[in-house]
DNA sequence: TCTTACTAGTTGAACGTTCAATTTGTCTTG
DNA sequence: CAAGACAAATTGAACGTTCAACTAGTAAGA
């Protein structure tokens, strides 16, 4: 067991900084998107993922990493989305335990129609708040965080059909 | 209706990785939590909040304040780790509306016995892979996207129990 | 003082996520 | 071509959050 390095008061200071903005911005995002469009950031994600794949559609785990989603949290919102008409599910000729899930015209829609409010509310949320030189930091502190855990989150994607 | 401002490339691929880095850090954060002290981010937040309150006691609102937590959200939370026995509730003489929570010897050992595994996450995911100059840019950006969200969160705190 | 408006906090139902198990199908190796 | 290992996807239960009442107490004005 080894020494805790804990914060130095600024880290400790940015730290909430960040926690404070981080839940703040989702928040914001999740409350505008269900407000306007009736569905919650991570359902908007997945029909994102849809609408840019080929012929609209994705098998189930290539939309779960697309959407940065488990296995079953993605079978159960495709459930509920398959409910809404919004995808529908298909089986997979090549992989008979496999299923492809497609962007319907009503989801083709419903997306459509959620965009514009959607990117309003990012733009006014983060970029009319940050200088275009600040815009580039974010872009590379997201990307050097998000390279340091893409290990950990594979890793722990592969543990789940394991136990 | 105005004209949308679609988002450049550049802003694109920036959203993107800050969604990336955000999502992942949140959820390795929690995996790490609920692993190491079988407990939320939130409910941390709520014990650190409250661990730092003089006498280590709040009024329910001064700790939703603290935690940026919903009322109702808290008043949930303060439910289960009463049971647990990390909190205890006091009435209050001063508004018989109200009432205190207090951090419980045995909350006050969780949260000692929780802090050095997370803050060994907190800085190998994050202030590990950063340098001393993007840790001071990102205090200064999170510190602007919060500063634009504080008022509109308050409204929304506001309309809590108007509605 | 009575009445109306407001504030503190809680509650139950509905929703979405996680966790662990389960089903079904494929791949590999002997 | 069987046997076990592995992979795709789903399921139900438990958990935590949101939403919309609701209870009870305080404050303010006539």
């Amino acid at each position: 067991m080894s020494e805790v390095r804990w914060l130095s008061d600024q880290e400790q200071a940015v730290w909430r900084s960040y926690l404070a903005a981080t839940t703040m911005l989702r928040e914001h995002i999740e409350r505008r998107l269900q407000r306007d469009a009736q569905m919650p950031q991570t359902y908007y994600e997945v029909l994102v993922a849809l609408s840019e794949a080929p012929d609209m559609k994705l098998r189930m785990s290539e939309l779960a990493d697309a959407s940065r989603s488990s296995r079953s949290k993605l079978s159960h919102a495709v459930n509920r989305m398959e409910r809404s008409g919004w995808i529908s599910r298909d089986d997979c000729d090549v992989d008979r335990r496999g299923s492809w899930a497609r962007l319907t015209e009503k989801g083709f829609a419903v997306i459509h129609a959620a965009a514009p409010d959607h990117v309003a509310t990012v733009r006014e949320a983060l970029f009319d708040v940050l200088t275009p030189e600040q815009v580039r930091q974010l872009g590379e502190i997201s990307a050097a965080i998000a390279g340091n855990l893409a290990g950990e989150c594979a890793k722990v994607r592969e543990e789940e059909g394991t136990l």
